[in-house]
RNA sequence: ACGCCAGUAGCUCAGCUGGAUAGAGCAACUGCCUUCUAAGCAGUAGGUCGGGGGUUCGAGUCCCUCCUGGCGUGCCA
């Protein structure tokens, strides 16, 4: 079905048409005086430019030409040229009972379906994710479902740092705790042990050990790049025990990611781009892109349009190793390989924006990636705390995300206990769905871009602009919709019969575009605040009409079909967000 | 030093390609639960959109300049 504004914007550009303008002029938005009109036109304005005409002028000869046409309930011009539109009753209900029948509530699908690689998460094996992988995360797994709703092919790789020097430090520090296990013994020929040396919690103990004692002990540090450099160049029991290290740490982290509800396509990491590296330098260097500077090998990417200086991409270190841009080029050249795409979307922290412009511009010279493919750096802010610093615990600690959701779950839980509407298991089950919600939408809710201030105190208020402000209108809906006895999937809508049926259908009719500007933006925040409005709407309605006690059926059944597709559109949109509302709160 | 981003109500933030009277939430104050979940609804108060120039019929939005803050700037990821 067609977009609202679209069909309406083709009507009155017809009129401009007639009445002898250029149509494109005809272009209608929606209202921002919603006290005036629902909906406006200013194309007047600019045609009065064009036609060395007055523009009030021009606007009531367009106006006149619209004055008898059905859509409309009210067609004015206002000074200095504005064309005020409302929608008539049964073609606002009209196009509201379409949405109802359609499945994708009249957002169309994109023109062009694309092959999208969306790199985000980042953890690193053996560490815990920490709140600085929340935003990743969540904004990935955002972006990933609404591409996917606008029917992109998309694949989610959580692309882990599973590959430099901080493999070698575990491995050295294991090698200290325990020199008799089989990985270090190079005379060992037999079978490694399939049961792990280690547990995850072991594990997460031992990087950050292994990392505060290679910066005091210097014969260790030594000791830690040997072992990476060992591991890299395929020594056998430092690989098992690199087998080790990414079995546990990857069992606890699909663990962790699915209590955010994020799923991964691919479980790939840097090192899978290691076996692309050797040909990709090899093929830079016949084609002449790079050369030799300070002892590195570097390829540059400078162009005369800049402004500023922008430093080479260093491709292999001076003293012959390869680091992060070498990897990240690599991995291009495997997703090039292995899916072709069209476009390559790194969600990542801001601060690496340098980075990968550079990545980006040798990709190009390189002609790792096609001309056309488009690579896109969404760089999001730092989450900080009350104080505007990097957010970190009470105790000044880094905040780990298990505790996050931990001390979140509880909170609500806490407050299901005091309403007493949810009981016994339910309860838990119910608190971990809510604190999601506050945690994705406080993320989502603001600009990607820019860092924010996650304040836990503010998020556990839970009112106003909130993720459970959003469950709870949906739960209000649905319990209506249990109690009511006719059949829900069988209501249609009726023409507004309040001011609070008309706002909550002409919000219902913004889906699309929001959802649209959003997709195009990559950014869920729209979403969110779109979400917001229509909530505020529905709860309007809902206060103001009683539903369950209403006496004409036929009425009812309107108010049914109404709210029922209002909590669909916000299943929906909470589900591209990645969350989801429990029965009861 | 250069570059990028930001500066909007006491606090946290919206403001789509320039459009009519700059919007929310929190905090403050006032109403509304014997009637579909008050995690709600309605209302009051709160602003020279960092300062100054400019372009335009029209600027929070575009251009210039200055101030303040954050981040980044070749061998960490």
């Amino acid at each position: 079905m067609e977009k609202l504004l679209d069909l309406i914007s083709a009507t009155v550009s017809g009129a401009f048409a007639a009445a002898g303008y250029d149509g494109a002029l005809g272009r209608v938005t929606v209202s921002n005086r919603p006290d005036l009109c629902q909906f406006q036109c200013n194309g007047a304005m600019p045609a009065a430019k064009q036609y060395r005409k007055a523009p009030i002028a021009i606007a009531n000869e367009v106006v006149a030409q619209l004055q008898t046409d059905e859509m409309f309930s009210k067609v004015e011009a206002v000074n200095p040229g504005f064309i005020n539109l409302n929608l008539s009753e049964t073609a606002l209900a009209d196009y509201v009972g379409q949405m109802k029948q359609d499945s994708r509530f009249g957002v169309p699908l994109a023109e062009k379906e694309k092959t999208i690689v969306i790199d985000y998460g980042g953890p690193n094996v053996a560490k815990p994710l920490h709140v600085g992988h929340l935003r990743s995360a969540i904004i990935g797994e955002s972006i990933k479902r609404i591409y996917r709703y606008f029917g992109h092919k998309v694949t989610g790789d959580i692309h882990m740092g599973d590959w430099g020097l901080q493999m070698g430090l575990i491995i050295a520090e294991v090698q200290e705790r325990h020199p008799e296990l089989p990985y270090f013994d190079d005379t060992f020929t037999g079978e490694y042990p399939k049961e792990p040396p280690f547990t995850i919690s072991e594990l997460e103990e031992i990087y950050p050990a292994a990392s505060a004692k290679s910066k005091v002990d210097e014969a260790f540090a030594e000791k830690a790049h040997t072992a990476t450099y060992l591991l890299q160049t395929g020594k056998r029991g430092y690989k098992a025990m690199w087998d080790h290290i990414m079995a546990v740490s990857v069992a606890d982290l699909k663990k962790n990611y699915a209590k955010l509800n994020v799923e991964f396509d691919a479980w790939l990491g840097e090192s899978d781009a290691q076996p692309f590296i050797e040909p990709m330098l090899a093929d830079i260097k016949e084609k002449g892109l790079c050369r030799e500077s300070e002892g590195a090998l570097v390829l540059d990417v400078q162009e005369e349009t800049d402004t500023k200086e922008v430093p080479p991409c260093i491709l292999v270190k001076s003293d012959g190793a390869t680091l992060y841009a070498t990897t990240d080029l690599a991995t291009l050249v495997q997703r090039e390989r292995d899916f072709h795409p069209d476009k390559v979307l790194y969600v990542v922290d801001k601060r690496q924006s340098l980075h990968f412009e550079q990545v980006f511009r040798a990709a190009r010279k390189a002609g790792i990636v096609r001309p056309e493919t488009e690579l896109q750096f969404l760089g999001f802010g730092t989450m900080n705390g009350k104080d505007g610093k990097p957010f970190k615990t009470r105790e000044g600690g880094v905040m780990r995300l298990e505790r996050l959701i931990r001390e979140v779950t509880e909170f609500v839980y806490a407050k299901i206990q005091e309403n007493n509407i949810v009981e016994g298991d339910a309860a838990m089950e119910t608190a971990g769905k809510i604190a999601l919600a506050a945690l994705k939408y406080g993320d989502l809710s603001n600009l990607a871009t820019k860092d924010y201030i996650f304040d836990l105190d503010r998020f556990s208020a839970f009112e106003g602009n909130t993720g459970p402000y959003i469950l709870y209108t949906i739960v209000r809906i649905k319990s209506i919709l249990s109690k009511y006895q006719g059949d829900v999937s069988a209501a249609t809508i009726q023409p507004a019969a309040n001011d609070a049926a008309r706002d909550l259908m002409l919000a219902l009719t913004r889906f699309a575009d929001n959802l649209i500007l959003c997709c195009r933006d990559s950014a869920p925040n729209i979403l969110c605040a779109y979400i917001y409005e229509l909530a505020g709407y529905a709860n309007k309605f809902y206060h103001e009409t009683k539903i369950l006690t209403e006496e004409d059926p036929q009425k009812q059944a309107g108010y049914i079909a109404l709210i029922d597709l209002t909590r669909a559109v916000l299943e929906q949109s909470i589900d591209l967000l990645g969350f989801s509302a429990p029965e009861k709160m």
